[in-house]
DNA sequence: TCTGGGGTCCTAGGACCC
DNA sequence: TCTGGGGTCCTAGGACCC
């Protein structure tokens, strides 16, 4: 409806695809007993759910019970983990046919700047209707695809095109097409932003525009409220990014409820530094900044981080670190006894030399001081584990107190997937 | 019978340097 | 002795995204 092609051809052209309700989609692609029902994927929470679910309700992140709640009928499936990976490739490596420059954003969705392709393969709507069509017939999954002058409202349009659609935004109607859509679809806005907005009586995008700028920034602070303006104005200048690189890797484990104790502490930051620190060293990377969070029986959160005059990337120097940091946050609050989740996370992340020297550190023993030979060895260990687990598996090699008891509710495959890059 | 795991970016105060 | 301002880094918290 949007569409009048031809005034696109001298604006830059950038194609926004997003596939519909992904790891659900993939399950009833899998098992077609499946299809037409509605279907969550996850157990505890739901990671996903079918277009059949979200009819009743359901939603990525709700609890299971409230899900059931929701829609009765609701079949939980463990998921895939491995073809979700491949699959969503697939449908990229269709859109790389069109063009090298595809700025990935997550395991579903993609940018793609076809701006100069369109003499070779038509107008963007052309390319937009045969990438739909191949991962139709290649994939068998539906994308939805937004097509636009800007990344923001290239996004925006595939949104509105769920499921199983397309927008074209022609750049004599953009406004047309965004002013009357509610704020909650710009990126950046979330419920809290939403709710703050509502209260002045603001729904859509068009009367996020007509606000003044200065009120505005009052309202969400300098940087929000700024960058709103400028994307309910259609001022987006962003490029597509081809490649990114990780400002942090983290690692986070929810726990039920369960006592702050020294052995469920130690047990569970073992875990998440070996998972963070593995991580590092696949990339060649070490961090000067640990955080460590830390969240209570009522979800309130705390966070402790220290800044290294080097980085670190061997695993029980990051689980030391983490335990002096857990244990400042827990003695800040002496009233809390019981925790819910325990995170590490290491970022302003530096490229590691070919021979670590890790920093010496106010620490009590050798073994936690990297910069004395125990620490070199540390890190010469961790090393070795990480080759052998590379040849035989990640199950290969365990530290003695890393094998966690309790059951998780995600499965550690999805842990891993999100991991990938 | 309260909410998983991976991230990014912004804000604000304080320390510190020039 | 008193008075100023700018820039950068660090820490803690929070909103948001997929």
């Amino acid at each position: 409806m949007f569409a009048t092609l031809d005034s696109m051809s001298d604006s830059p052209a950038i194609l926004h695809a997003d596939l519909d309700a992904f790891y659900a989609s993939v399950e009833q692609l899998l098992n077609p007993s499946l299809r037409g029902k509605p279907i969550a994927v996850g157990g505890g929470v739901v990671l996903a759910a079918s277009y059949e679910a979200k009819a009743f309700g359901v939603r990525g992140g709700m609890p299971g019970r409230q899900a059931r709640r929701l829609c009765p009928h609701l079949q939980f499936v463990g998921g895939h983990f491995s073809e979700y990976q491949r699959l969503g490739d697939q449908v990229i490596e269709i859109v790389r046919d069109f063009t090298p420059l595809i700025e990935r954003i997550s395991i579903d969705e993609a940018f793609a700047d076809v701006s100069g392709s369109i003499h070779l393969f038509g107008t963007p709507a052309a390319i937009a209707t045969r990438i739909r069509q191949r991962a139709r017939d290649e994939v068998g999954l539906a994308v939805s695809v937004g097509v636009a002058r800007t990344k923001h409202l290239a996004k925006i349009a595939s949104q509105v095109a769920k499921p199983d659609g397309m927008i074209v935004v022609d750049p004599s109607t953009e406004l047309d097409f965004l002013h009357p859509l509610p704020v909650d679809l710009v990126w950046g806005i979330g419920p809290v932003t939403r709710k703050r907005l509502a209260e002045k009586g603001i729904a859509t995008i068009g009367q996020l525009a007509a606000m003044p700028g200065q009120s505005l920034e009052q309202l969400l602070g300098r940087a929000i409220g700024t960058k709103l303006g400028e994307l309910a104005w259609n001022r987006d200048h962003r490029d597509v990014e081809t490649s990114h690189r990780a400002g942090s890797v983290g690692a986070q484990s929810a726990m039920g409820r369960q006592e702050a104790s020294d052995e469920v502490i130690e047990t569970t930051l073992r875990h998440l530094a070996d998972r963070v620190a593995t991580r590092l060293r696949a990339k060649n990377k070490a961090g000067r900044t640990i955080t460590t969070r830390v969240r209570f029986a009522d979800l309130r959160a705390v966070t402790r981080s220290i800044t290294l005059p080097a980085a670190v990337s061997a695993t029980s120097i990051l689980a030391a670190i983490a335990g002096d940091l857990v244990r400042t946050a827990l003695a800040d609050h002496p009233d809390e006894a019981v925790i819910s989740l325990l995170a590490i996370s290491v970022a302003h992340l530096e490229d590691e030399p070919a021979l670590q020297l890790e920093l010496p550190i106010e620490l009590g023993d050798d073994e936690r001081r990297p910069g004395t030979e125990a620490g070199a060895a540390r890190w010469v260990l961790d090393k070795s584990v990480d080759e052998v687990r590379q040849r035989f598996g990640r199950r290969a090699v365990n530290y003695a107190s890393v094998a966690l008891s309790g059951g998780r509710s995600v499965p550690d495959a999805f842990r891993e997937l999100a991991e990938k890059d």
